[in-house]
DNA sequence: TCGTATTGTGAGCAGTGCTCACTATTTGAG
DNA sequence: CTCAAATAGTGAGCACTGCTCACAATACGA
């Protein structure tokens, strides 16, 4: 029997997440104030930290809200397909997160942006950050068990053996160097280019840059990572 | 004839840079504190507003600071190449990049993270800027004058063909749209390999993130751009 | 019903960016 | 060399911040 304690309680805290989403969007995360949270939502400024312990603490709330409304929007998109449809998979997932990332820019600065020195997430954040990580990973896994092979070869980088050894071993996939190699490296592009996007560093070059971004993201699976 | 005041204006300003940037990397961007680095220098805190009309304007010369060093690192790695070396030239100019941002964590996340909604970066941060864009520009414009040809076909994307077009006219460059995308694909690669590897999303992954970095640098500047 | 745990309050502390009237000092023209 | 003007430095003060603490109000469960 949820008491009426329990319910406003979860009221008054989602309504702080709120009002903080909120300020974030429009004023960014170092300009969230609690004390404005707290007038918005005529209470006193020293009730909020009956809700979180500290200013620190609501925003990692955000940045684990962010991740996991970022894995939602992953895995839908991925599990919209048809398994066998590789590059259709590939596809989806990689404009699913530029769309995200392009509607939730304030959420997607905080999540993938400049950490705070000394910031140590807690595990949770963590758990979260590896939603929308292993669908990914999971796709590379599903590549590899249905034969695709990378048209690219990896080159004789020092040391790159034993390091793809390890990177197999911590993802859990046993997928060839070339798979690994254009797998990480079309990931990377994929990311690189949103960052680039949202950050604003490429505003004068691109009139569309959707264009671009989906003709890199065919590319990059057919021609390099070699899905089908 | 420098007066003994501009002599001292010169030095305090440099002071002032100095102990900010010692902020920004200890603690952060949001955490930079003009009273404390006027206490630091045994000043008054109103005696900064002499040398820097706000905060935000130190963080701006912050900035320009930072991208024109970037700048001048990534030119000299290239200039350091043999001109018909492309190939030579693209890994340098990737490695340094990636080196520099290592070495200077704190300029990188003010330079390429998470921007303030509503700052509009003043005219003269745009051109510092493009002191680094430049010579991966010209690094492709080398390429296509040299007749190297991309291994990648562009994909049939709806509106590709006008969009690079007008890309072409943006950066001055007349590539055909293979090299362009396989340009701009291995750059967003670069980038976002870093990017994650800077702000802490990869650690888990890779043991030796440099192995893997250098592979991805070389199998996209040989086999997919086609430098040589 | 009543003690307990939870929630809300307002004053207060130490810190911030920034302004302003005011003083001290260097500068360059007459 | 002199002296008004430009420049640099001062400290008090404003409005704001995160956060703490002693205290009061309230809902909860035995």
């Amino acid at each position: 029997m949820t008491g009426k304690r329990a319910v406003v309680r979860t009221e008054t805290t989602a309504a702080i997440i709120r009002h903080a989403r909120r300020q974030l969007e429009t004023r960014g995360a170092a300009n969230i104030s609690l004390r404005e949270i707290a007038r918005d939502l005529d209470m006193a400024s020293s009730a909020i930290y009956r809700y979180f312990e500290s200013r620190d603490q609501l925003l990692t709330v955000l940045i684990i809200d962010a991740y996991s409304r970022l894995g939602a929007a992953i895995e839908d998109a991925d599990t919209a397909c048809d398994r066998d449809d590789l590059i259709g998979r590939w596809t989806a997932i990689a404009l699913a997160f530029r769309d995200w990332a392009l509607t939730n820019q304030a959420d997607y600065g905080l999540v993938f942006g400049t950490p705070v020195p000394g910031y140590e997430a807690p595990e949770d954040t963590n758990a979260a950050g590896m939603r929308y990580t292993n669908v990914v990973v999971q796709l590379v896994a599903d590549a590899t068990a249905r034969g695709c092979t990378s048209a690219i070869e990896p080159p004789k980088t020092k040391g790159l053996v034993s390091e793809y050894r390890n990177v197999k071993k911590a993802i859990g996939v046993n997928a060839p160097d070339a798979t690994l190699l254009a797998g990480l490296s079309a990931w990377a592009a994929v990311f690189g280019a949103i960052n680039l996007e949202i950050f604003g560093h490429v505003d004068i070059v691109y009139t569309d840059p959707g264009v671009h971004f989906a003709a890199l993201v065919d590319m990059l699976g057919r021609q390099v990572v070699g899905l089908t």
